[in-house]
DNA sequence: AGCACGCCGACT
DNA sequence: GTCGGCGTGCTC
């Protein structure tokens, strides 16, 4: 037999599968989907096998080396996934089938140099006996780095034949192993010997005693006797040398939520909320494919019908996957999952370790849960009946990867449920233009929950324009208004929130005298400055260095911050309002693992007046005494060049103000702005998402942008300003030559970073309808230009549906 | 990616 | 006449 092989080599020469003859011991283990090792060329590749034939055109095929998983990690859904995600995205096959993967899993390789014929080593290399000492293998990249000096001398060893030199591929995963211990005999055996136990060793006797008293003589966790008997590791050691206990491994998975949440009970759904489940569940029973999309306002049950809809699916013995965006995967929402459907979810986001990650994933491999709540990458959950896809927060950019592949988790949704026949809900308050677009023109389906289900307005929401607080002499961060609000709930001891989407302390450093702006050396872009150690960061190459004394540009020392970072506000807040106690959340404060929980657990518990933050604490957060919500800077992402910076303006208003007076007490969202008669911020005060849609799509039409067009995306870099921009242009004449006189490609053009870690970039945009050679040219171009790219280092990205545009 | 093959300049 | 530079092309 045959296997066709994808091997990890990411390029384009190997995108196409191998053919390996299967050793008579392997045929039982390689399937399709199964990770093997294979010879390729001179060493050895981990690779997917993606087919099995009986025969082969070619006449010498190599056999498979061994093969890696019991069970293949890839079913075949998947593996048809990754080609059409290949396809789809210009990326190559083997890193599609890499995304769908865990990190664990990727493999790593080495060379490792040994002895191969010690009696010639020793007449002829003793000079390298110090490195060889007692047969070690020594790897070949250490060697270069802590030996340079022997590295001729080695060469000159391997050719002679005394050392010799192989391949080693490290699957790198990690299974966490725990020691547990049991009795190495049978109760009444143990039950006797303990009372030959005589005199001192009354430790020994206890840890005895402590497993005469469990129910069955199962394996115990050697950490859990430990602290249950109070013995010190070296008891049980002796107990293990005595042949009493008997010491093994067991596996066990990383628990990244120790204990078990408080079990919940399906809640009555509102009419409305009806409405929108019922043809979810005829979907379900009758086993049919379609998009609903659950337009629901902050507060009317849209996790309610997920938790439902995900009850029928179990019941039917199928599988759910729930998409949440990273930065809203926070305890609480996974909590809401967990207590109600207990040990069958399975989590996976950012915030757990590598290891915890595989262990996750294996747990869904295994079967052993039904359910997934994570985020974006969880979308490859290797389910294999899947009942329901969820993608809540539906509008949100983090659900597309900006790094090959490309991909949007929602696209591969809808896929994953065309596949299994099974419908996807894409929910939020505020819809993408695109999903909205696609449920007028009844693509999707168009759920809408437009009530809160605690029949609470929604909060009265008041615009600041900023200027006319300058204007009457409040050069302060906070308008009058706000701060007398803050102040107000400090009296009544309520809460308050403050968002600001900026992080850090300032945005950049100026110089007073001259104008000088602090920036990168090797990216046009200005530095961040950090307090914490007094320096100024690069975002986008790490370049970091202490702030300097002096402008380098005039030598003057009037060198001031500029802009406001959260950091900022926490000073001002401290100096304006000393008795109100602040948590700032932001990426540094929370970088540290377990500081957004505990945060957030203490902001609940009220041991805190007021939390600041950027991003992070605009979803999800639902806290009763939380009455005021303040925007300090509304605009600051409306002029950001991005076609969709209006509409996440819109976005990120609504859900802030959400955020207020979800209970008992009233509430209030104040928003202060340079442009308060701006669209984006006037009908976000007014909750009135209709309206907005229906601008915005005006203004979309207008400039030819999605959901009236889509949109490629090519960016060239290159360290010469006029290779990049040359070949941009010569791109840019091609598919001019090649696409349709419907498209409109637009190029070659600066991006708003012109140069990034020492490299000028130049971008070629298209817009189109209907495109059938798009893929193909495009692909063409980057086989055109392969060449290139090794040798001069010129570097071409391919992006279908951009949302990064930078 | 690695590695071999292969074709032109400076050396014993 | 040979050693070695790295351009080109292949790996089932």
């Amino acid at each position: 037999m045959i296997a066709e092989v994808i091997v990890d080599l990411a390029l384009n020469q190997t995108d196409k599968p191998f053919d390996y003859s299967i050793p008579e011991s392997l045929q039982p283990l390689v399937e399709r989907g199964a990770r093997v090792i294979v010879p390729f060329g001179p060493r050895k590749l981990v690779g997917f096998v993606v087919a099995i034939k009986s025969d082969t055109a070619l006449e010498k095929v190599r056999p498979i080396h061994s093969v890696i998983d019991q069970t293949p990690v890839l079913t075949d859904e998947l593996l048809q996934l990754g080609k059409w995600l290949a396809k789809e995205t210009l990326c190559y096959e083997i890193s599609a089938f890499l995304a769908m993967l865990p990190a664990a899993m990727k493999a790593s390789y080495k060379k490792v140099i040994s002895v191969a014929d010690a009696g010639l080593f020793e007449n002829e290399f003793m000079d390298l006996l110090f490195l060889f000492k007692n047969g070690e293998q020594i790897e070949w990249e250490s060697l270069q780095k802590t030996h340079g000096s022997w590295l001729k001398r080695i060469k000159e060893a391997l050719q002679a034949g005394a050392l010799k030199e192989h391949q080693q591929v490290n699957q790198g995963q990690a299974v966490k192993k725990m020691k547990v211990v049991q009795p190495a005999l049978t109760y009444d055996e143990l039950k006797q010997s303990l009372e030959t136990f005589k005199g001192r060793a009354k430790k020994q006797r206890d840890v005895l005693t402590f497993f005469l008293e469990q129910e069955s003589p199962t394996a115990i966790a050697v950490n859990e006797v430990i602290r249950a008997t109070n013995v010190s590791r070296a008891t049980i050691k002796t107990l293990v040398q005595k042949g009493f206990l008997i010491e093994t491994e067991k596996e066990v998975y990383r628990d990244p939520f120790q204990g078990s949440a408080k079990p919940t009970i399906p809640l009555e759904l509102t009419d409305e909320q009806q409405a929108a489940i019922h043809p979810v569940l005829e979907d379900l029973d009758e086993r049919r494919h379609r998009v609903h999309l659950c337009h629901g306002v902050t507060g009317s049950g849209k996790t309610e019908i997920y938790l439902q809809a995900i009850q029928r699916v179990l019941e039917k013995g199928q599988e759910a996957i729930v998409l949440v965006p990273e930065i809203s995967l926070t305890p609480q929402m996974v909590e809401r999952f967990r207590g109600r459907f207990g040990d069958e979810v399975a989590v996976l986001h950012s915030g757990l370790s590598r290891g915890e990650k595989y262990d996750e994933w294996r747990k869904i491999h295994r079967g052993e849960v039904r359910v997934v709540v994570g985020a974006r990458s969880a979308v490859f959950a290797p389910f294999t009946n899947v009942g329901i896809i969820i993608i809540d927060e539906e509008h949100e950019t983090s659900y597309k990867q900006e790094e090959s592949p490309r991909y949007h988790a929602r696209d591969v949704a809808i896929f994953r449920g065309e596949f299994h026949h099974c419908p996807v809900i894409l929910g939020s308050a505020t819809p993408s233009l695109e999903s909205y677009a696609r449920a007028q023109k009844g693509v999707y389906r168009l759920a809408p929950l437009l009530k809160r289900v605690n029949q609470k307005p929604m909060p009265p929401v008041s615009i600041i324009d900023m200027r006319e607080e300058l204007r009457a002499g409040n050069r302060s961060m906070f308008s009058r208004d706000l701060f007398q609000s803050l102040q107000e709930r400090l009296r009544k001891g309520e809460q308050s929130v403050l968002f600001l989407n900026r992080r850090g302390y300032s945005t950049f450093i100026m110089c007073r005298d001259c104008g000088h702006v602090l920036s990168c050396p090797h990216c046009d872009i200005s530095l961040t400055f950090h307090r914490k150690n007094n320096k100024v960061k690069c975002h986008y190459c790490g370049f970091e260095e202490q702030v300097p004394h002096q402008c380098p540009s005039c030598g003057s020392e009037h060198i001031r911050f500029f802009g406001s970072g959260t950091q900022k506000v926490e000073e001002a807040l401290t100096t304006l309002l000393p008795e109100a106690r602040v948590i700032r959340m932001d990426v540094d404060t929370t970088r540290k693992k377990g500081a957004h929980e505990r945060f957030l657990k203490a902001f609940g518990r009220g041991e805190a007046d007021i939390l600041l933050g950027t991003q992070m604490i605009a979803k999800g957060l639902d806290f009763e005494k939380v009455t005021l919500v303040g925007v300090l800077a509304a605009d600051a992402m409306l002029h950001l060049p991005d076609f969709r910076s209006t509409e996440k303006t819109f976005q990120l208003l609504t859900q802030v103000g959400g955020r207020a007076g979800r209970h008992q007490l009233d509430g209030e969202v104040i928003i202060q702005s340079y442009t308060p008669e701006h669209y984006a911020m006037t009908l976000a005060a007014e909750h009135d998402y209709q309206h907005f849609y229906l601008k915005e799509m005006q203004s979309r039409k207008r400039h030819d942008y999605p959901p009236f067009y889509y949109l490629s995306l090519i960016t060239v870099s290159h360290e010469s300003f006029a290779r990049a921009s040359g070949v941009a242009e010569q791109i840019t004449r091609l598919l001019a030559q090649e696409l349709t006189s419907q498209a409109i490609i637009l190029g070659p053009v600066a991006p708003p970073i012109a140069r990034i870690k020492d490299r000028y970039r130049c971008q070629c945009m298209i817009k189109y309808k209907n495109e059938p050679k798009l893929k193909q040219t495009l692909k063409n171009i980057l086989d055109h230009y392969q060449g290139a790219f090794s040798k001069e280092g010129l570097s071409i990205s391919m992006d279908i549906d951009p949302y990064l545009m930078m």
